[in-house]
DNA sequence: CATGTTTGCGCAAACGTTTGCACAGTCTCG
DNA sequence: CGAGACTGTGCAAACGTTTGCGCAAACATG
């Protein structure tokens, strides 16, 4: 015989199935002693509820779904291990999906999450979030009611649709605003992928801080990107090439500014002196890039312990409302003074 | 109303469920045109089949689990990548538990998945192996039979257990024998997580390349570590504080590798000519570390792919044989000739 | 003692599928 | 034209739970 099952406690017990279920629950209606009993024969004859029929019962399979651009990302997988933490202490199992920044596959992987009945589900900085509506009208448990979706960084208005995200826009702000304390007035900024909330804001931050600070905007300093360690690379050369370059540089993220931490070493450029770059996200690498990288701290793990929380209690029917969380900025050694501004004396 | 069900179908068509579950499946014995027929109704409709339901009944989840120690590491979510995409082309949903390099938390995630009936289960970099096969006992479909568990990267056998593994000892072997060609004679080795199969092998590799390379072995060059980014200063602080230290150092992995490059930039010590250091995973990273590092290659998707190309062949009853891969050393800059040795003539 | 409440348990339906079997009709072949 | 094979469909059981309802016994209340 395979897996025990709550018929089989139930001979053993000489009782019947319902009272078994019950008394698995703790049910006040069973006396304490059969409870008492039954609980123990459970436990010895190593029983497991058959979460599939119980599922089938209940109408909740007690899984979250995550769907995200890509684990490789160190952001993503910060995010995640969070996201883990949660569901597992919520006994939620936790299935993953990957779009690899493909928004056509984003599709493909929510469906495959959604054709697995997640109770709900939490999107990693999605670039399709406008698709998730239709998919998942008539998904959820009630009359033409949705399952509920935390997107996280990543805001996107509708019916049981959450989000948690940082404030991209004071983070980038913060970071222009300390390098013009340094001294900095050209400052770069490396953009992130087309499309994603966090890309817009963390511009729009830089835009702002340079406003704030006096800055005048030049268009040629904004150079695009996707937040991968190759934009670096690319960054910088076409920074370099400029008539005026600038001084100073802020990223998308860590690791395009990693990648162009190793360009500028390769080209002979030293950091900070020659150029200050800020990154983003304070992944746990930027501690040991060289030198040091200064970024915008971001709570990584409670930004996804947060979703699935939220995700929970959009399901038990409790009041959840959004989370904006706001960044830190990690002064470390990849900015320094603009000196060379006054000229020798 | 909710869901569609078979049944909204039938009704619909005026046929009975088990015809409409049949002309789904594209049953020969259903007529071709109503097959068609309740094929397009059911599309009209948006009919989704119930997972649940049909596990219940068939007895398979058509979800698969991936229990790994940490997401966070680089070389695990690679991994990780290749495993996503394996299984959402097969059609499989992936469960993810995460034990924080923590053996006993390796046990509860593994028991989520198991709770969660998954059909089979692929381990990255377990550390607790030993009691899989315990938990696992009783688990499968049949009599006492198990589910199917494929080991990454972890040997260890069992009824019903695969592993798909490098063959480290040679890749660490292959660095040990490039760096004494470059002329390097005291190599030291960082070593990995204890416990842990690859660091075992890893180790071993360096010690058959030393004997190999006719290089006395020296404890004193064989420094503890855990495979993570903070142990690479450690370690060479300890290197740096020997009477008679290395000239080049192979690492567990990258991550060391990396910690051990920022370490040593802080100390002045300019690599490689300095000091020759060698990393093993071939993270994505390691392009873009000052100077690039010379590494040993493990085609990390690959091994994700095969991992669960291999449960799944198992779950069908395939005969399916172990894989072992072999890596390649990639040469970058963080390797030199030990030219110091000379003197100056 | 009659009535009402509580306690403890079982029956059976339900969840949405799949599938073995039965059955009726049609076809084929001798 | 009759026997057998094939074709197309439906019935009903089964998967392992949960849960509303019913019922009997015990108990409390007047």
């Amino acid at each position: 015989m395979r897996q025990v099952s709550i018929t089989d406690i139930a001979q053993a017990a000489g009782v019947s199935p319902s009272t078994v279920s019950r008394a698995l629950q703790d049910h006040p209606r069973i006396s304490l002693e059969r409870r008492k009993a039954i609980q123990a024969l459970a436990r010895e004859m190593g029983y497991r509820p058959s979460q599939v029929a119980r599922s089938l019962v209940t109408g909740h399979t007690r899984t979250l779904g995550v769907a995200v651009t890509d684990v490789t990302d160190p952001f993503v997988a910060e995010v995640m291990k969070g996201a883990e933490a949660a569901s597992r202490k919520a006994d939620y199992g936790l299935l993953f999906a990957m779009s690899n920044r493909d928004p056509s596959q984003e599709v493909a992987a929510a469906q495959i999450l959604l054709d697995h009945q997640v109770d709900g589900m939490v999107v990693i900085s999605s670039r399709a979030n406008a698709r998730y509506n239709e998919m998942l009208s008539g998904r959820g448990p009630k009359h033409g009611s949705q399952i509920p979706l935390v997107l996280v960084n990543n805001a996107q208005p509708g019916p049981n649709v959450f989000s948690v995200r940082m404030d991209n826009r004071d983070g980038a702000c913060q970071a222009v605003t300390y390098l013009r304390e340094l001294g900095h007035r050209r400052i770069a900024f490396v953009a992130g992928p087309e499309g994603g909330c966090s890309s817009r804001e963390r511009l729009e931050g830089y835009r702002q801080g340079m406003a704030e600070n006096g800055l005048r905007p030049d268009l040629k300093l904004i150079v695009t990107g996707g937040g991968l360690l190759e934009d670096g690379p690319r960054a910088l050369r076409t920074l370099l090439d400029l008539a005026d370059p600038p001084t100073a540089v802020l990223c998308y993220n860590d690791l395009a500014a990693i990648g162009l931490l190793a360009a500028a070493a390769a080209a002979g450029l030293h950091i900070p002196d020659d150029l200050s770059v800020i990154g983003y996200d304070n992944i746990p690498l930027s501690r040991f890039t060289i030198p040091p990288l200064t970024t915008v701290d971001q709570p990584k793990e409670t930004l996804g312990r947060l979703a699935v929380m939220m995700c929970i209690c959009a399901l038990n029917g409790e009041p959840v409302k959004d989370a904006v969380l706001t960044g830190e900025l990690i002064v470390r050694g990849s900015t320094n003074l603009h000196s060379k501004e006054k000229g020798p004396t």
